[in-house]
DNA sequence: AGCAAGATTAGC
DNA sequence: CTAATCTTGCTA
């Protein structure tokens, strides 16, 4: 199969979380189902790191749902949230290391018509993958999605050499405890 | 078994 | 500002 980048080996995601999450902007996702692509460079993240974080799935400890945060680096954790949205992140750090990056905001590159049918004809191109309830719709990731592997031929993340403008740190959105950490 | 809250979004 | 809607964790 012929890829426009390179995928990101297993190692990129077995360091620590934040340096992940630098990294990972100006990288594409990608996503293959039934045959239609659909990809976007990461713009805007977020790291969700450990017990001691507050914010994090795992702060009241192992679950069924953030089970996957537990498992080896470089998988897919994707979860519904409100009972309405998925949400996509990208496990990091070793095993028994509960970590994770949400992917909060894309900028859409391939199958953009794609993308515009599944979130209804109303949608900009600028706003499709902004949020991440959002980008997952436009995606068409759902809870099928979870705890697939990164390195697989389904979901997957590449560098395609798009160099990230200037990088801001921010509080983390929409949650209403651990914002201390950017 | 029942209840409240959550990493959200769309609509008035 | 509020509803929609599901999973999880706590309390009785």
């Amino acid at each position: 199969m012929r890829r426009a980048g390179k995928q990101l080996p297993r190692k990129f995601y077995d360091r620590p979380t934040l340096d992940v999450a630098r990294d990972l902007l100006g990288k594409v996702l990608v996503h293959r189902r039934r045959g239609a692509v659909t990809s976007g460079a990461i713009v805007e993240v977020e790291a969700y790191i450990g017990e001691s974080d507050p914010a994090c799935h795992a702060a009241p400890g192992r679950t069924r749902r953030n089970e996957p945060l537990y498992g080896p680096p470089g998988h897919a954790y994707v979860y519904l949230n409100y009972g309405i949205h998925c949400l996509v992140n990208v496990v990091t750090e070793a095993h028994d290391s509960p970590a994770a990056v949400l992917i909060r905001a894309l900028d859409p590159l391939n199958g953009v018509a794609t993308m515009k049918r599944r979130r209804g004809r109303t949608v900009k191109t600028e706003g499709l993958c902004r949020g991440p309830g959002n980008l997952t719709m436009a995606m068409g990731i759902t809870l099928a999605e979870n705890r697939l592997d990164l390195l697989g031929d389904r979901l997957f993340i590449e560098d395609r050499g798009l160099k990230p403008g200037r990088i801001v740190w921010g509080p983390r959105i929409g949650i209403s405890s651990g914002r201390e950490h950017p």
